[in-house]
DNA sequence: GATGAATGAGACTTCATTCAT
DNA sequence: GATGAATGAAGTCTCATTCAT
């Protein structure tokens, strides 16, 4: 209510806000959503629970800003990665920024990764777009690396992005962790393999 | 499981912890865990919610159960397509399966994909293995098809099914639903290109 | 049902009931009948619950009947120690047999200390026996000590039961156990204060 | 309900843990812990269920916190009775204070009474004090009457209080309830006995 | 802007009891 | 006589949400 009549209605963000989207973004990045509870995120952000019904309006939405702002965390550095102009080289790059940042939000990813399910996603349509922006930035690179059938695209992309994901995850979870470098040429196979299966764009 | 031999019916056997069990499948292979009670099973199964606690004591222990199950059906089926000798034959296979094991319970994929995360997951000590028992036997078959130095083994195999897993995930949900073959062709990318970068094993 | 058409209706009791009835004296006797649960019973005596309900009908009736069974075993103890002829030894004897009672099986003081409240006692009128029969006892044998008005000796006996049976469960549970024979002097201080106040029976 | 029509309404404070803490003493003082839910507490204070475990956390928090205000309330009385110069009063008063409190909350009685059992008791920290604290005041008392060897102390006291609390008890259960004064004078016969069998404080 | 007391639907679990075999 | 499967009422507890201040 009271949308200003134009201009950005960007959100102003408060102290508190802010105060909660940090302790969000550490919580549900740890735990998941399921796991997590509003009063655990007002304690950890030193504000009351009102508070978080105040800013946000409900739970749902809330963690569907925090994913949001997850999601554009991570695709703005893929998408700076992908501006090398050396597709190859892109790729690698992009797979390594996938890496670092399960590293450090692991539950993103799992929710990402998992929250593909709900029909009717509960808050999934923050979500979805992770997989839609991720992948079309993909399909971009991969373009101009090889020459694809475009029935081809969005599965290539697709098992790009969910070897990378998982891969990241289980390094963060398996006790042998392998070291990056191995889990990225891993991830990276399925580009060798399209190289070695498909025309290439330049000779 | 195999029924005792002299062949009397014994049949009654708990029907009601049949019943139990498909309907848990069912909907616990549809919508996960956490978003299923135990009086929604109970009222599925046509039995009491009492029934579900004397059969399995509680709800974690029938999800683990019910786990486990699904996780016996879908390795059962991998091993017996790996033992093709044409390793690529075999490895092809494979995931066929795993994306028609998906098509079939997409929640389980979800459940098995995600709950990696848990520190100390619940009832993860029946899940984890789904991860390791099908990494253990696709390195088996890798080693039939290029010579992979020992570490480069696991995260070649974990790509292999995360992006198995993943892509068939996305088909269960997408709505340009990737048509199946291109779908398989995507994930065996990693093959492919496993087989360009490494020494076969046979030449 | 079924009640033998004449002679004693004597519950004949068969092998499971004589379990039942161990196993709920022992369990019953140490932690009292909330804190025990029928299939706890059943399963220390070897049996199945449904036998519980074949033998007693139900949890409340087996308890009063194992009540019943504790309070005439240690009636009839004190009952035979009151045949002492001279009082003041009788007295003690049953003070003595009290505290070695409670010893064994803690809990029945406990239960019948306690469960005299219930205005409507669920199985109260199989326990509050144990307290009648204990004082008409106990004032017969100080009618033959001191001489009391009739409206004393009721309230005598009650202090000097209450005394003997909440000294003696102190005695369980305390970490300092007074020794046995200063907790009996203790009780029985009541009688050398109604002797100090009231004229003996016999000079 | 009766909300102040104006004026500070303050009482903010925490009423419904009042409420809470009134229907409590009242329910648990007559009927017990096991026998009173915590629906039927929350409905007789006229609050939600809910409430009880945002004030209290727990049902087992609440009883203990319940019962310890109930001992602290005995306590304090029976300290004050016993602050009279003159021993033998002091016990006389005690003994009144004591039997009248267990005539207005009956239960109470019995829960101090019997749960001094359970070996490692649910909430019995803030129980078994009451014994002690009460011995403790009574071996003072007990001290200026007359001298008692240290190991006849905690039996003697003991003794006194288990007649005490039994006698006022029964009062509260029997039907002919023995009038006040018997059943005083039948607690304080410990009293005398002491008198007449031990060396007098003073001549 | 913010708070914290209060709520109530709903989740999991226990257990005395019934009944067909 | 005995059993094991099944039941369902009742209990404790969690948590997203509301609202007066």
């Amino acid at each position: 209510m009271t949308t200003p009549p134009s201009a950005r209605p960007r959100v102003r963000a408060t102290a508190s806000k802010k105060r909660l989207f940090a302790a969000s973004m550490q919580l549900l990045g740890a735990r998941g959503p399921n796991a997590v509870s509003v009063d655990e995120i007002a304690q950890m952000a030193g504000v009351s629970k009102g508070t978080v019904y105040y800013n946000f309006g409900s739970k749902d939405e809330m963690i569907g800003q925090v994913l949001e702002f997850g999601a554009d965390m991570l695709v703005a550095e893929l998408d700076q990665a992908a501006a090398n102009p050396k597709p190859r080289e892109a790729l690698r790059a992009m797979a390594t920024i996938a890496v670092e940042f399960v590293e450090k939000y692991p539950s993103f990813a799992q929710i990402w990764i998992s929250e593909q399910l709900r029909p009717e996603s509960d808050w999934g349509d923050q979500i979805t777009p992770v997989y839609s922006r991720v992948t079309s930035t993909l399909v971009e690179v991969l373009d101009r690396l090889v020459i694809l059938a475009p029935e081809e695209k969005q599965p290539a992309a697709t098992a790009i992005f969910g070897a990378a994901l998982f891969s990241a995850r289980m390094r963060t979870v398996s006790d042998n962790v392998a070291d990056r470098e191995a889990t990225l040429n891993a991830v990276l196979y399925s580009v060798e393999g399209l190289l070695a299966t498909h025309q290439h764009v330049v000779p």
